[in-house]
RNA sequence: GGGUAGGUUGAGCAGGUGGUGAGCUCAGCUGACUGUAAAUCAGCCGCCUUCGGCUGUAGAGGUUCGAUUCCUCUCCUGCCCA
């Protein structure tokens, strides 16, 4: 898809459950693999995107007004018009006090839908590496990014559509811009590429280590393939134990 | 060697011309996060026994009731001249 097809969490479980469903209905075997927290969740708990609606008009009006009167303002409308909704999220987070007034507008002051769990079986698997050694791999990888091409990828990007894209606000693009501009040197925006993914990685930690029912594996040494195959068997024996299925 | 501007908590800075320096940004750490999520946001961020206490302005002395401030010497860095 490109940059300006709009995508959320939503779309994603629309998606990923239609690909799911099909997948099992064959006997297959889903790997989801990935590092946004939420949209994993999304999948293993069974969020239902029709009981947040969403309306991109309303949106657009919501984000104007809280631009205009200032974040204290729109908290102020959410308290009266969703009192449950404004003692649940962050109100210090302008994008939450967005949305939750966008589904407030829309839903009214309903309660969310208590989380499911994923209808099938389900394995949770995930990878802990040391800090230095993470730093290190991550730092490698923004240098192995930059020589393989992103500055050029994002030139390309950037002259088909609008820099200021959500999809554009992803590590990398941003740096590589500011290397075309001239305003950082290549050396100082691979820096810049790497300290902003280790800050991610910190938010991922953060989100991973308190999401329940996840069995960690050390990946700083070895290889934890053989680890991950003998705590997947289980789920794997049906599918390679009855060929022509 | 002479001159000059500097040396502030990991980095970069602000401030301070004799009486209150722990302030900012970044980095880092902790956390939140059910429709922008590689996003967004919050707390912490010198040390301690944390409603408080202690230390800290390159180092050592000196003057003073009191020094980041004034004086002397030393060290380090940038620039200019030799």
């Amino acid at each position: 898809m490109d940059p300006d097809e709009p995508f959320s969490v939503a779309d994603f479980v629309t998606h990923a459950g239609a690909v799911l469903a099909d997948l099992a209905a064959r006997g297959g075997i889903a790997i989801l693999a990935g590092g946004t927290g939420l949209y994993l969740r999304a999948v293993t708990r069974r969020l239902d995107p029709r009981t947040l609606p969403s309306d991109p008009v309303l949106r657009a009006r919501l984000r104007g007004e809280l631009a205009a009167d200032g974040l204290p303002a729109a908290v102020e409308r959410l308290r009266v018009l969703a009192p449950t909704a404004a003692a649940r999220i962050d109100l210090a987070n302008p994008r939450r006090v967005e949305r939750a007034l966008e589904i407030a507008t829309l839903r009214g002051d309903a309660p969310l839908p208590s989380p499911g769990r994923y209808a099938g079986p389900l394995l949770l698997l995930g990878l802990a590496v040391e800090p230095a050694t993470l730093r290190d791999r991550i730092a490698t990888r923004a240098r192995q990014q930059f020589a393989a091409g992103l500055a050029e990828e994002a030139a390309e990007l950037r002259r088909r559509f609008d820099p200021s894209l959500p999809a554009f606000s992803a590590i990398g693009y941003r740096e590589a811009w500011a290397v075309l501009d001239g305003t950082l040197t290549r050396e100082a925006a691979i820096d810049l590429d790497a300290a902003r993914n280790v800050a991610f990685a910190r938010r991922q930690r953060t989100w991973f280590r308190s999401e329940p029912g996840i069995t960690w594996l050390d990946a700083t040494g070895g290889d934890p393939t053989d680890a991950a195959l003998e705590l997947a068997r289980p789920f794997l024996a049906p599918a390679f134990d009855q060929p022509g299925r």
